[in-house]
DNA sequence: GTCTATAGGGTGATAGAC
DNA sequence: GTCTATCACCCTATAGAC
């Protein structure tokens, strides 16, 4: 957790600066050698400080982790937002739902395919010892209520529903990290998958409305 | 890679012995503290041996991970023997496959829940440089290929169709490990998964044979 | 072959000078 | 805030006793 500097403008500023600078990095590392093998010391070292210069900005590795964590999360809400405004799909009467949930699906898998990282950091629990505090899974969960709200309007009311076209997803998406990255055997499967989860659901194939008390 | 020790039974078997001990007890230590957690000083420890001495038996720490994964793919495909004798639907006339696919699902299910440490090793990449050999990786080939023919004498013939099926399986039990373990959130969505893919890829419901050139 | 002893170079973390 | 120094732990490797 980042202490908060209640000092002048200028100084907090200059804090959240570093504090920015020292995650970008320590995202850099992530990326290029893998979440579980990112050291303070490098950190530290491609910033031209010490080491223990760090615990003046975090105070222990799993803090680091906790405020990526942070990042990861609001990325994510910010990605859910925005398919939010983009499908537009508030109401039943949407047009084409199944459209709406291959354009999701696609965003999302772009978001993780994007940055196994950050996949591995926000989907997986794979760090010894590392929780997300609750401050930083904040925007997780409020991402995760945006899209059940958004599958509700879809037409997919019933939690056990929602959990499973996320498992769906995940399980996809898991499988191409793991076992094509950079491919795409498991991603062009995604269209299928959503043709199969509608079905399942009673979500209607064409681009025609869906009354409410038909 | 263990070595293989050519001389005398006894002697060998001594060796074997050792070396299951070790794997055993690192397989306790990565599942009460995390794979990614396990050290070697502590697997000597726990054996009342010094650290050092475990290099006669894995040439590193990868060594012993590679050993750890190969009997994890063994138990795999013990697994998916077992699985493979008791449904016993090697031909198209079996009966009630969906059946069949909930009982593969839920045995599956208990392989996965039963050992989180397990499932991390096989199905997700996370330790940082570690790549199981091929030695070690073909039982978990061979589990693959033997559910690929059980797949396809269940009607799954093509491949897009059961890579969907096992992402959606391994989505279903990661999310169960991930975000509620212990609990049966995800798990009790395994037999509503079942139908949902059956429907898609027309396996029909009911306990009838299904002609071959009907 | 198997063990002990030891060393080199990593790691996270802390104490204290400035 | 930043540094140096230090601690305790880790993996890895080697030398040498038995």
């Amino acid at each position: 957790m980042v202490l908060v500097d209640t000092n002048s403008d200028w100084k907090s500023s200059r804090r959240a600066e570093a504090v920015r600078r020292i995650q970008d990095t320590a995202w850099t590392i992530a990326r290029e050698q893998g979440l579980a093998a990112l050291s303070l010391r490098e950190v530290a070292r491609r910033l031209g400080m010490q080491a223990p210069s760090l615990y003046s900005y975090f105070a222990s590795k799993n803090d680091l982790y906790d405020a990526m964590f942070a990042r990861a999360a609001s990325e994510l809400a910010t990605l859910v937002e925005s398919l939010d405004a983009e499908l537009g799909v508030r109401t039943e009467t949407a047009i084409d739902v199944r459209a709406s949930f291959k354009t999701g699906a696609r965003r999302f898998a772009e978001f993780c395919v994007g940055d196994p990282a950050r996949f591995q950091l926000l989907f997986q629990r794979t760090i010894p010892g590392f929780e997300p505090s609750s401050d930083s899974y904040a925007p997780a969960i409020r991402a995760l209520e945006m899209t059940d709200r958004q599958l509700a309007s879809m037409g997919v009311r019933e939690r056990g529903h929602a959990d499973l076209w996320l498992a769906i997803l995940s399980g996809l998406l898991s499988q191409q990290l793991s076992n094509d990255p950079g491919g795409d055997r498991w991603l062009g499967l995604l269209d299928d998958a959503v043709e199969m989860f509608c079905d399942h659901v009673d979500i209607p194939p064409q681009r025609r409305a869906r009354r409410r008390n038909g």
